[in-house]
DNA sequence: TTGAAAGCGCTAACAT
DNA sequence: ATGTTAGCGCTTTCAA
């Protein structure tokens, strides 16, 4: 194996001045430093990442918590894996795969060998279990989503309120005036679960901004639901014309019970959704929506994390803007 | 940060007992191995990772390369990912993160930095640009699929000429004599995918040895390619009881194109397919299937690997036996 | 059954 | 701008 000596010797120069000139922590003359870029070339030096990390107590490595349950939406995960992977890599880290399974021994046991320098952790709950051991751990963490509280934590997400507001801005520049928000199943907003009282909190306050009549309408993730709302709407606001779906499970079941209640979508009923770009974009009508940016979030994640390393301070809690693509499913009110 | 020198004081034993009590690497007296135990509880001891690498140049630590290409069925790889992580765990390793965008450079990258003891590569193609430095690497690697030589690697997959088997022999036992194969896209057979061709050899020795006609159909993956196959199909053998699709792609289509020609499946058609479970499962009519087995691959590509880190010899290629999932879409051949 | 001590290959303080 | 050198925390020979 050629190590840090051989390179040092091949160049005529002493082993710390390689060190240097690898990390770039102190000057080296333009001369001695192509010497050693060539030495380096020609031995084919590579430096051993143990020995680094137990000289530098930095492995370069950050752990990604993959969430396992039920329920999650797996082609987001991993989009979102691939994204920190990448931005790891832009940083000149690595990243070492955790699941949910392993629960918080796997994580203090990655940090405390100082196998990993930092961790990123998905799908955090309102009340995670977690989160008391990321606070004392000594080593900085980022959360993907929100807890009860962002309290001592750095936590990144979509701004769901955004998206809810963005969601009826656009149906009130399409002229809508009578507007639904169909949203998670009950328990849902029971639990507290962070995201969806977010959504229903921007709907509302937009809508009240514009003087729309407004409603909001927990839904079961089941299709026979998605039909009994769909009836509910048109009995109880025949005037409706707008409809922001949260709640991927009914998004296209929703559409059909429209459409087989002889409503068009759009011509009829503008649906816009707050879901994966996936199943907006590959639905029979595809769906105007806002999607939560998995990759932006995987960058941005694994920017404070870096940041946080490198000793700068970071917002507890940081917004993503919401996007929305415009797809086929919202058009202009029609002439009453 | 509690070390093993504090363990060992602690204890009243030397570092190396510890070291030897920890690894099991030499008999320990009981009393003096309840002592450390203690000690280890009562510090909190953690070992080094980073110091344990560089002084047994071993890191315990995996590198997985996943698929990033189009067409890579994401919960599958998912599935496989979180397999090879409780696999490794089970054997005391951690599972490193690439992405196959970083290619070769990625691979020797964490193998000559020492970073990982070996590697899991998935979607391992016919002529992959990789073998080459797989077969020179100073590291043992396990291939997930099989190139057109094994030739000096290790590689896993499902064994496709038995799950075409597998598949003819089902539809045999239920009476059917006439059965057809919808396979890959043509380009696919031109490429010299090995798993395609390998299940259209098994297809096609299991329907001789039984004395059935058979015939074999190439088709894109797009829905009207499916119609398209299927109006051939009743054209040119009106007496087709039995058909095994090999492209999940078409699959739906073509069970919805056979009932638009009004048959019925199962009633008047069987259709058995080799596709992810997901799809198989959650079609309208669920079809009995073959499904590539992600966990057992991952669980098994695992064990390969640590065994050659032992030391120990492993075949080249490991065929792992299909399985046949019973499922709405096959029924005893109707009396004609 | 246990201990002593020599590294593993690198970084970073301290010197010049 | 560069060199010297003392560790980083652990494993593993060698010795007892």
């Amino acid at each position: 194996m050629v190590k840090i000596t051989d390179v040092a010797r091949h160049a005529g120069v002493s082993p710390s001045t390689v060190s240097y000139a690898l990390s770039g922590k102190r000057p080296i003359s333009e001369e001695t430093r192509l010497r050693i870029e060539e030495a380096i070339r020609e031995l084919g030096y590579r430096p051993h990442a143990g020995a680094r990390a137990l000289a530098s107590s930095r492995s370069n490595v950050l752990a990604l918590v993959m969430p396992l349950r039920s329920g999650i939406n797996v082609p987001v995960v991993m989009q979102f894996a691939v994204a920190v992977v990448t931005a790891a890599r832009r940083h000149d880290h690595d990243v070492l795969l955790l699941t949910q399974e392993e629960g918080e021994d796997g994580l203090r046991r990655v940090a405390d060998t100082a196998l990993v320098d930092a961790l990123i952790v998905m799908d955090v709950q309102l009340h995670d279990p977690r989160l008391p051991l990321l606070r004392a751990l000594n080593r900085p963490s980022v959360l993907i989503g929100f807890p009860a509280s962002a309290q001592g934590l750095t936590c990144i997400d979509l701004d769901f309120i955004a998206a809810g507001e963005l969601c009826v801005e656009h149906l009130v520049g399409l002229g809508h005036r009578v507007v639904a928000l169909v949203g998670s199943p009950p328990e849902v907003y029971v639990r507290g679960t962070g995201f969806a009282q977010r959504v229903v909190q921007g709907f509302t306050a937009a809508a009240d901004r514009h003087r729309l009549v407004s409603s909001v309408h927990p839904c079961e993730a089941a299709p026979a639901a998605a039909r009994g709302v769909a009836e509910r709407l048109l009995r109880e606001q025949p005037a409706l014309t707008g409809v922001v779906v949260h709640n991927e499970a009914v998004l296209e079941p929703l559409i059909d019970a429209f459409e087989s209640l002889g409503l068009r979508v759009p011509g009829d009923m503008s649906v816009t959704a707050i879901c994966p770009e996936e199943q907006a974009a590959d639905a029979r009508v595809p769906v105007t929506s806002v999607a939560v940016p998995s990759a932006e979030v995987g960058e941005r994640a694994v920017e404070l994390l870096t940041k946080k390393l490198g000793g700068s301070a970071v917002p507890e809690a940081t917004l993503l803007a919401p996007h929305l693509t415009l797809r086929a499913s919202t058009a202009p009110r029609s002439a009453p």
